[in-house]
DNA sequence: ATTTTACTGTCGCAAAGATGACAGTAATCT
DNA sequence: AGATTACTGTCATCTTTGCGACAGTAAAAT
């Protein structure tokens, strides 16, 4: 996928600097002035935005090593169209506008970069509209767990990923727009056939395969 | 939103060779080679995958002077992840990739314009998210059906857009991720409320601010 | 260490919507 | 025009899942 260059990477050390988050914190809110995008150095960041009813949606989450904010700023849309929230500690860089069309024009290579990114986000972003309309409830939140895996896990032994998610149910509801006692059932059957490893209310370890089994098709 | 300026079109018409795509016909299939993009010039086209089961999910659909095809091609994405058909008679202008790559490098702005258009495609994709979370049925329809008014129809008097659309219940059960049966009554309901006007199997009229009240929130 | 808070488990009811069946009707074909 | 096909309307039934309620438990605060 996104990876910068070493040039890429020293430029925006230089002119960001890093904030941290804590849990819970909010990043940028929905309706604020975009002038800045972060890059994600450690930590999960849910993309979300409030409706009027004061449930909260999330439309994506993002790992380390991934922008956000990014669109706007890309696209001069001069207002966020969501809000970014820390899921967890969270570190990132932030880098003024200025500073990141500067990269852009600088380095030729990497405006073309981002296109890529932009792209492979859309194709993401369609894939979950697609599994939206293909998998019940149990199939989506399957889902967001493997992709979990694969974002914030490393691999301990074949197939089964070591990870540290401390997310609560309510959260993962929001993602798959179900609700809290439904992802809690789920999440016990997810536990009871070995799929996931539980430690206290922190998921430990995901047994890809097995996971696997509960989405439909593709 | 996206607009081709005068020399762009120009060269694009001049690279590029017209095509015309009766309705039903597929225009590429998911897994194809990707070796070329096409801008629409009338009708209306389909993006969805074939589930394993041979039901259609529809994760998008593009109107006139809208380009599909273009995501692969911009990050070099050999295959096809989705399949394109024509909902409508179509006619579309192909254009292969050499052609396309070269408008990129030749005309600086045009570069820009698609990170853009990217963008506001991955909100699009987003806000269709939201969407799916935050409306039951009758909220997703009205959507389609809205946007359908905003790209594929004119505006007559205050609020009532005069369009020709002849999509089958089954499409639009596809987009929305609904059953056929469901979309029949919904659609009937509309119909009783005068958000939409029929002639025979064709919708011709809707009120969209009547069709906005079957929207949740936002 | 105790209290408070935040999160989880579970149950029962209600609502939404999927599915199958079949009749009815518009559109298309010959 | 008549026949065929494709699409629509509607109903009865069955699942899924949302929601309220409340008890239980882990984590955090004091």
């Amino acid at each position: 996928m996104f990876q910068l260059s070493e040039k890429e990477a020293a430029y925006l050390d230089k002119v960001g600097s890093v904030i941290n988050y804590p849990k819970g914190q909010i990043i940028f809110s929905a309706g604020q002035k975009s002038n800045e995008v972060y890059l994600i150095k450690s930590g999960l960041v849910k993309i979300y935005r409030t409706a009027g009813d004061g449930r909260q949606v999330s439309v994506a989450i993002r790992y380390p090593g991934e922008f956000i904010g990014l669109a706007e700023v890309l696209s001069d849309y001069s207002e966020r169209e969501y809000s970014a929230e820390a899921m967890d500690n969270v570190s990132v860089l932030i880098i003024w506008q200025d500073a990141f069309k500067k990269l852009i024009s600088d380095f030729p290579d990497f405006s073309s970069k981002l296109l890529k990114l932009m792209c492979d986000r859309l194709r993401e972003s369609q894939n979950t509209i697609y599994d939206f309309i293909m998998n019940p409830t149990q199939g989506r939140l399957a889902l967001v767990l493997l992709t979990m895996a694969e974002r914030a896990g490393h691999e301990e032994k074949e197939g089964m990923m070591k990870v540290n998610l401390r997310v609560t149910q309510e959260e993962l509801a929001c993602v798959i727009g179900s609700s809290r006692q439904t992802v809690s059932s789920l999440l016990n059957l997810f536990k009871e056939d070995g799929s996931l490893v539980y430690e206290g209310r922190e998921i430990v370890g995901i047994d890809v395969n097995q996971l696997r089994t509960w989405i439909q098709d593709s």
